[in-house]
DNA sequence: CCCATCGGCTAATGACTAGTAGCCGATGAC
DNA sequence: GTCATCGGCTACTAGTCATTAGCCGATGGG
């Protein structure tokens, strides 16, 4: 890989690690061979490291989400793709999504308001499948929102502990956690 | 209230919206309206603000865990009860169960293991929980662990989201997260 | 009244950090 | 061969922060 690519990667190791705050230029330079200042010959600043994770994990996954739930009409199926498209890029970029939800207070302006936004479309987009469900009678939920954000928040979870070499495949992960989420909103399969 | 009980306040607050490492003795000290120096007159150190807050809110989530379920026997019962303290945990104490899951890689030695290991016990205390009903044959789920970690994942999830002055009141919250948590264990109630 | 303690304060210390300046060897185009 | 560019480096700047030192006014017990 090249040079820049590397940095990327490290500093998503570290910022994942020990946080954004915590990690220094010299932790970065270090991880890839050379020393902090240097790194300044391929990165502006500290921050676009940050932005740039928090900015394409964001539209990534708000592009897995639409890409997941377009042209299916079914809302039980509709949440299903949508929970499967959530799960597995939380357990796929797992240090992106963590990066992306522990480190929005590390985001200066605009991107902070970009993030931001994205972010609130997300959960509209999800809400919107769970509401679909809801208004065809085959979800029973008290509070849409409420549902949303329990869905949501599973996926935060996966982010945070799920381990590409434990005990649970991936596949194995996105079935399960795909079952939850038609069970929390009422559809028993 | 005393000042030392005002200064745990502050930090708390401002670990929570600004994270422990952007948090300055000079923040805490304006909030409670003196300079930073002083805070000394009160605390040893800064990192003990956070592991006051670390302990006992691990110790008290714990002993919440213990009193909803001590005595009962019934496993859906169990798990019902287990959640409800869980989530009302979570909601209640919004701050600092933020902070107690967000703050733990700024915790120290020796206080970082102490910390780890209550979450560790709580954690297996959930899981033995959804493992009676398993074992009842009550509850239908592919991995223990995974239907525990989501289960756990949703009252971290309130811990974010979650304001008093919201849409829901504290008891719906936890009625509806309680009926989340016996519908993804499969208890269609 | 005296004086010790309490709890403020300002100033200083020491460490650390993002980012800059400017040097230099290697590489490759011409 | 020369020279510009690339991508390292060290030294430095400027700022921040936790914590300490030491001063001082108020308070209250004797």
């Amino acid at each position: 890989m090249d040079r820049s690519g590397h940095i990327r990667e490290a500093a998503l190791e570290l910022f994942t690690r020990k946080g954004f705050e915590s990690t220094t230029m010299g932790d970065i330079g270090a991880a890839v061979g050379i020393r902090g200042p240097s790194l300044y010959k391929h990165v502006a600043a500290k921050q676009d490291l940050l932005v740039a994770i928090m900015v394409t994990t964001m539209e990534d996954l708000l592009a897995a989400h639409r890409a997941a739930v377009s042209g299916v009409t079914d809302p039980v199926e509709r949440l299903r793709r949508a929970t499967e498209a959530h799960v597995r890029y939380h357990a796929r970029h797992r240090l992106e999504a963590f990066v992306g939800t522990r480190e929005i207070r590390s985001l200066a302006e605009p991107h902070l308001t970009r993030v931001l936004a994205l972010r609130t479309e997300y959960e509209a987009c999800f809400r919107a499948v769970v509401q679909s469900g809801v208004d065809a009678g085959v979800f029973q939920v008290d509070s849409v929102r409420l549902a949303s954000y329990a869905i949501l928040d599973l996926g935060m979870g996966v982010a945070v502990w799920y381990r590409a070499d434990g005990e649970q495949s991936e596949d194995a992960l996105v079935w399960q956690y795909s079952r939850f989420a038609l069970r929390l909103v009422g559809v028993t399969a």
